[in-house]
DNA sequence: AAGCATACGGAACATTGTTCCGGATCACCA
DNA sequence: TGGTGATCCGGAACAATGTTCCGTATGCTT
């Protein structure tokens, strides 16, 4: 039982070298020339044929996905330990920092989220997805303890936030993050 | 003096004409399919060609431009009327309702603010130029009346309002104007 | 009515996402 | 080790869309 004992033969050697080229080259491009990067531009990088990105992305929003996931996690996981050390309003601006701090640096986050593209809808699906329970659970605890309104949604306050973080030509990161500092006064409880 | 007296003939009512057409095309289209609507598809409703079209509108955006700038002067107008009949921060606080109304009922406004397009650049500039001088006003009104703090700046607060309208699908403008109100809980006086 | 600047239409070009398929490559089995 | 078939690769080709170009048509002036 060391390796996965599934049926079909192992992914070949060559693919998943591939794989792994492509989702550096994705990584890199992404951050230099945003999420909107050209697939051919990622398939040159990686030294390999648009049909091969293809075959392993089907769409371009998958490997979008990809290389995000890893970060999204992170950041959704962060929340109980915040919850574990800190007292709940705390926690809850502390781990919003972190999440303002997540969209604000990878520059294709935001955008990826806010980009009308149908194919994008799955990413921002699993961002949600991720991100919901975490900040629920952040949000509950500090309104119970009645350090925050007790009548903003999770969904509000998640998209709320990484609205304020889109990146727009002019602005820098201070600017987003002076926002949602102003965004948590109108949360503390009236 | 009754009529424009510059050197070059007039323009031919033919050119007029169509002008009147694609504005109406363009905005019946933009509303109907957001701002990122083909080109044709604005010109065929026009009953134009595609020539015809840039010939009066040399990029996309100039067409983004011209039918949106109505309403965007419109609701920079409207701030003096409001702080001539309203206390500072009152004013302020219907004048910010007006610009977010604005931005939720043009669907594409907000979009065509944070596209990364760079043939949009010309929108933005004209935006914020135009809403700059109105809010700032309203601002700091407010703030010398110690109605609202007074170490937020003009620009973040006219960014951060057109970020939390912006459409995401599956949030309707209700949202963005829970959004926006939390951020003006934010804005008050500590 | 003639002459000409202005304006028109749409074919054609460039860019970019996506599909397709003939041929090369690798993993498994004997 | 060598054969064989599934897997994988590359890039040409297709579709959508912004933009340019130019031969032709049209309205304005005289």
């Amino acid at each position: 039982m060391a390796e996965e004992t599934a049926q079909p033969r192992r992914r070949r050697v060559d693919a998943q070298r591939n794989v792994d080229a492509l989702l550096e080259a994705a990584k890199a491009v992404f951050a230099a020339s945003g999420v909107d990067a050209p697939v051919r531009e990622i398939a040159d990088r990686a030294g390999v044929g648009v049909g091969t990105l293809y075959r392993h992305f089907p769409e371009r929003s998958d490997l979008v996905k990809a290389v995000l996931e890893r970060e999204i996690d992170a950041c959704a996981d962060a929340g109980p330990a915040l919850s574990a050390e800190h007292a709940p309003g705390e926690a809850l601006v502390l781990w919003l920092g972190r999440y303002t701090e997540l969209l604000g640096a990878k520059r294709g986050l935001a955008n990826a989220l806010h980009s009308g593209e149908p194919t994008l809808e799955a990413l921002r699906a699993y961002f949600f997805e991720r991100m919901s329970p975490t900040l629920e659970a952040l949000l509950d605890a500090a309104a119970a303890n009645g350090e925050v309104r007790d009548d903003v949604t999770t969904r509000d306050l998640l998209s709320a936030v990484a609205k304020l973080c889109m990146p727009v030509p002019g602005e820098g990161p201070e600017s987003s993050r002076r926002m949602v500092a102003l965004l948590i006064e109108g949360l503390r409880r009236t």
